[in-house]
DNA sequence: TTGCGTTATTCCCTTTTGGAATGCAATCGG
DNA sequence: CCGATTGCATTCCAAAAGGGAATAACGCAA
């Protein structure tokens, strides 16, 4: 015997005192009569005091129970308020947000976006933490993380934003000092410029649009974990780059790479919000990748405003 | 589905936090794990916020959860200090004491112990309410009542305080010119004077010691609700009164009246203290009933210091 | 890789709850 | 003076909720 809510306890006690009146009370709360009865009862109980004097026309407080109702209405009035807080806070978009994404898809991608996003939401506070490693979402604080590739972490939610196409490019110059390769296989004869993140065992994994799959050994004279300064090698002729296409995009554009191998495409990967808690969403978190499935559509890679430099 | 304690969910959640740890908090608080596990998750069901990140490794607040957290600290310690002011004025003896008393038991009896009470505890103040007729106690805010002879309202708390004994007295003058009776039946032919709240059907019950009794009508020129107005009759020699002892014991010691028939008894009345609400009485009240009883031993009804003018 | 600490979940038994009906007392109107 | 009405307390029972033991799942640390 411990149990009963004692804050509807609290509650209906007050609307008792305004009231003068069980019945009334209980029904302005949406209980019974005999609830209310045992509600304060309890109430009571639990006090060692009696609260209302009963008569039966109507109820008036105790000396204690007016004391006590005083201290009630602080109560109740706190309780709204955190009511308040909390439903402000879930509803509306406000607050701090802090978004986890990758170093080249943040500074390329991500920046242009979430300018525009907080300028519509003005009330927001947005961290941006640009970080490579994969990183754990709550001890970080992260609300959102943008993430590339298969998900592992089932615990968080997630939402599919897009792909994320990658090209195999080289600077002319390259091309025309050791040939153009015409297929697959003649990568291996060439200086690759190799992303450690993804591509760490050094393979390439290529596929024609009708199917056709194959995975070719790669070697050359960098290896990086930074796909800005792969691109730098790329444009500066130092070899053939696996990049994403919104890495490649402003420099395939001034020309300064172009594609290689255009018929093979390298495997895409799915683009996903990520989310810690899958359930009970804070507003701000859904707010914002709703706003950013819309604005990813297709050739989302191609989006203006973006760090282009190398 | 609506229930479960909210305010011990609070109070969990407010510990949950402190300490970084469901079971921990749980155990505290003298709930199992589980429980606390859903408490709080109903809490956050309620407030339709997740609170706390969970982790394997422990639990931290949302930012929601941390703002929550603060008014929750808010609320608890308004709860516990609603708590205290409900247990001091239950367990102190303080406040306001509104005591009911009939004018002649009051005046005579109740008012010279009670400011010895007074002298005893300097913290309550007492407000002595005179009135002969039966008030009700919850409508008026009473919080003793000293009632004589049976008690009706058996929804009140009621203690025993003793006997009210009754004496048949003249005034020597009197008995000296119409004589003084032998036996009940000599009453017959005397002049009475008649308390109207108790004996208004003009009948006195008499009885000897040893079990006899009968009632003898009576008549007499004056009848009356006020005991003094009787006893200044009495000891005028205007007839024969049936007094309560308290009220005729000073003017028998003076020798102003004499008792009349001294071998029959008028039926004692029993004292009461009563109360509202038998269940949970604050400790002023107790304590004052608890002091009442011990002062009124045998002969109570000569205590000095009260008013015994006639 | 294993072990430990922590949380989430499941399941079952006990307890509680909440409402309909009833009882009871007091007030109001005739 | 007496019924009708109002309002609180109580009883009772079916249904639901709560508590807790056991279990699973999971991540971190050694």
């Amino acid at each position: 015997m411990v149990s009963m809510d004692r804050l509807l306890g609290v509650k209906l006690f007050v609307r008792v005192v305004d009231l003068g009146s069980f019945s009334k009370a209980a029904a302005e709360m949406g209980v019974g009569q005999p609830s209310a009865t045992k509600l304060v009862a309890q109430l009571e109980k639990q006090l060692g005091s009696r609260l209302l004097h009963r008569s039966t026309r109507g109820v008036s407080p105790t000396e204690i129970g007016r004391l006590y109702y005083a201290k009630c209405k602080l109560i109740t009035h706190h309780v709204e308020e955190a009511e308040t807080v909390a439903a402000l806070l879930q509803s509306q978009v406000q607050g701090g947000l802090r978004i986890s994404t990758s170093v080249a898809f943040g500074r390329r991608v991500l920046v242009p976006l979430v300018m525009r996003f907080m300028r519509e939401n003005p009330r927001l506070q947005i961290e941006l933490v640009f970080e490579d490693r994969y990183v754990n979402l709550v001890e970080q604080g992260i609300d959102v993380a943008i993430r590339m590739g298969r998900l592992a972490d089932s615990t968080l939610g997630a939402r599919y934003l897009g792909l994320n196409p990658w090209v195999l490019v080289a600077s002319g110059d390259y091309l025309v000092q050791r040939g153009t390769p015409a297929e697959p296989a003649d990568l291996a004869c060439h200086d690759a410029l190799i992303y450690s993140t993804a591509q760490g065992d050094a393979r390439w994994h290529l596929g024609n649009g009708s199917g056709a799959a194959l995975t070719v050994p790669v070697a050359g004279p960098l290896r990086s974990n930074n796909l800005s300064a792969l691109l730098a090698a790329a444009r500066g002729g130092m070899g053939i780059a696996a990049l994403p296409t919104y890495v490649a995009h402003g420099s395939l554009e001034g020309g300064a790479v172009v594609p290689v191998l255009p018929g093979w495409t390298l495997p895409p990967q799915e683009i996903h919000a990520v989310y810690p808690s899958p359930r009970m969403v804070p507003a701000k978190v859904v707010s914002f990748i709703e706003w950013l499935q819309q604005q990813m559509g297709e050739r989302w890679w191609a989006v203006q405003g973006g760090d282009q430099s190398p």
